[in-house]
DNA sequence: GCTTGTGAAAGTCTTCACAGCG
DNA sequence: CGCTGTGAAGACTTTCACAAGC
């Protein structure tokens, strides 16, 4: 089983919604509807479950728990993941305390930085380090996932930090492409890129 | 002329690198080189490049300034555009001092909120005004670019009034999706999307 | 020799059309 | 009927290979 980028964001994003839909009392859910919702079509996305092999009820569409559910576990999303955020700055602390994350799965169980001066100042429930202890948190707390909030110039060496001490996945927040081994998942948030990506299209 | 979004993701990169490699004093980069710092191929950029009706040297590759100059004018990057945030909470604080923007020509010059008491909190030296204002305020500043990081739950009503407004370019925060004219162009900023897309690929 | 520019081939993804089914 | 599931067609992208140029 092979599965594409772009059926692995439209599923990311299905999940999402299916999320969200839990607590309401939604039974079933057409492709239709969950293309709407999600900004794509419908047939994509019905090639994209049934290629995860999960399927729907004729005429009804598909069932909003079970669909959760299925699709979770082909793609281990069901499974909580404990992440921590390196770079304490105005954005890093942001992050810290933004609750979709934990909504989600995703639990933040750490903090780092390099300027104690900031660690001092910073308020939040969740435990913060200086960078020195990376590799030792990391280790003693079972952290699968890394976000790197830190300023361009450092993102490779923070990056390369989490790597060694074990984390198996990267979110980067800073501006730059970074260098990682094939085996590390990396996704890249580059705001003033997305910026671009939408003024290049104006006029 | 009609490019491609790979293309313009591709290039917008190009044109952040270009930006950054303007302080040093080399003259001429190579697409491989860039092809490297950007996470692309060399053929790739090469297409692109020259589907753009950009030329390089042979032997040399391409003059960085010369390059930058070129492509940002036929992407509309070399002008400075104004945007506004609307939201003001952790996030959106933190983007309102996001040093990124500024330097990537992105002027952020207005915020907002419909909080009177965290419009008071804000230390910035950007302007801050109510929700309510928002005509007014992009109608008289000229901003063409609008970012929401309010709660999910009010994205859609946000981006309505920015729409409205006469704002050309959306950059949505917020974890959900929006349904926007074709005519306004739009880019997602989905952290915990990106987690998940992360998590999926583990294992 | 080294790098651009590009046609042609290969590969991937999306769209369509429609059978199947409750 | 209204929905899923899917083969086949079509559209788009990437990759390759190599001529051209300094």
């Amino acid at each position: 089983m092979d599965i594409s980028n772009k059926t692995i964001e439209r599923i990311c994003r299905v999940f999402g919604v299916l999320n969200a839909l839990g607590k309401s009392n939604i039974e079933f859910i057409s492709s239709r509807d969950l293309a709407e919702t999600t900004g794509t079509t419908d047939y994509s996305l019905r090639k994209d479950i049934s290629s995860l092999g999960v399927t729907g009820y004729t005429r009804k569409g598909y069932n909003v728990g079970s669909l959760k559910e299925a699709l979770g576990n082909k793609l281990a999303l069901n499974k909580r993941r404990k992440a921590c955020i390196v770079g304490l700055g105005r954005l890093g602390t942001a992050l810290l305390d933004y609750e979709k994350f934990q909504e989600d799965g995703f639990e933040i169980v750490a903090g780092f930085d390099n300027s104690v001066n900031k660690l001092e100042r910073i308020k939040t429930h969740i435990e913060v380090f200086a960078d020195i202890y990376i590799r030792e948190i990391i280790d003693k707390k079972g952290i699968e996932l890394g976000i790197i909030a830190v300023p361009a110039e450092h993102a490779q060496d923070v990056a390369d930090d989490l790597i060694d001490a074990g984390v198996k996945g990267i979110l980067n927040f800073a501006p730059v492409k970074i260098i990682i081994p094939a085996n590390i998942m990396y996704q890249d948030m580059d705001f003033t890129n997305a910026l671009r990506m939408i003024a290049a299209r104006l006029d």
